[in-house]
DNA sequence: TATTTAATACCGACTAGTCTGTTTGTCAAG
DNA sequence: CTTGACAAACAGACTAGTCGGTATTAAATA
């Protein structure tokens, strides 16, 4: 792998991405790719032993670019307040403001698309997303419990419960953001959870 | 289009919708159908002009029971309570209880499996799916605005917001729900919604 | 009543093109 | 003079779609 030729596989990676998420794994052929490209056969195969090995790397540079960002998101949050409450809102707020910088409608997440086409891909590659979805959930799920743990909820939630709430709103939200090429649909979902844990966990006035 | 035809076409739709919530659009070939359905080639061109048709076919036809359940549930909350909470809260236990017969985890919604493929359809069909969908959200916006109107919520929410926020739950529920093979996550899902309802509407012990 | 006519429903071989993957070859750098 | 990065022609399987044929039914007609 040498310096031109990481390059070369990630453009072929990145390109990829992008038509997958237009048009599905088994829509977009290799060749949709190479003319993205500019490359040819001999390139791709030089980089790929199979479409099936381009398959995992989209999913294993997408999931690993996601849990960075919001690993880095988790310890600013945690940096800026040691209140359960506030870590989680900050959290919430900084994701917020990643979306929006973004300039246009979401493109999707990758893992969803393999998740609704789960069948044209190997065991392993399934099992690699639903790991990294399980991943993304048990970050919240931390979360809610310390928040939990802290101050009882107005209304008997739990851990998982609310893990499972957000990331089902940030995937329903891809998915709807798409349909209506809405910029800002997700972080207006966003803001309505946070009210929602406003609700549950908020010191009420009578405190 | 005599019985018999009628029927065949309607076998063909439904093989078909399960294998493209399986691989995708562009992962089911018509002969993966036809071998699903013991048809041949012939059979299928009888009865569509094009695979373009079939998907067509298949959102109508997917869309449409879809929204005969959701009519049917909101008629029979509206009749079974006058008070707009009700009403809501009604309306989503039907779709829960719903939920509940169901043996298996969930397939997977044919609109979103369009929406991650939406490159492979006709403009028509790509219409027709954001059409439904923002049926689907209206006949919720409908429900929260009467809500809104007749009671002021806990918090500044809109009826748009909270229906776009049952709506991406729904939808990203699906997704999870597939993904780990969750028979139960949708309904905990719209059961923690309801709780965010309850917080929101529900006349507090003061009154 | 017997027979043509027509329409629907379906079969299955065939075509033209696309798909993934192979192979052989080129070229530059170390 | 070997190795990594790529080009380009090629092979074989698979694809959507076509076409000529058959079975069945029912209406029209003689």
């Amino acid at each position: 792998m040498s310096e031109k030729g990481l390059s070369t596989r990630h453009r072929i990676i990145k390109a990829a991405e992008t038509l997958v998420l237009k048009h599905g794994f088994a829509g977009t052929s290799l060749d949709d790719v190479l003319r993205e490209t500019g490359l040819t056969k001999g390139a791709f195969f030089h980089h790929f032993k199979s479409k099936a090995e381009l398959a995992k790397a989209i999913a294993e540079n997408y999931a690993e670019a996601d849990m960075k960002m919001f690993v880095d998101w988790s310890a600013q949050a945690d940096r800026l307040s040691d209140d359960p409450y506030e870590r989680v809102m900050i959290f919430l707020k900084l994701l917020e403001e990643f979306l929006d910088g973004l300039t246009e409608a979401p493109q999707g997440c990758v893992l969803a698309a393999y998740v609704y086409a789960s069948g044209m891909f190997e065991p392993a590659v399934r099992e690699y997303v639903r790991g990294r979805l399980d991943w993304w959930q048990c970050l919240y799920e931390k979360k809610f419990q310390a928040l939990i743990d802290a101050r009882p909820p107005a209304a008997p939630v739990t851990a998982r419960a609310l893990a499972e709430m957000i990331a089902s709103i940030i995937q329903g939200a891809f998915v709807l953001g798409m349909a209506f090429k809405d910029r800002e649909l997700m972080k207006r979902q966003s803001q309505q959870f946070r009210h929602y844990l406003d609700l549950l966990f908020r010191p009420r006035a009578a405190a």
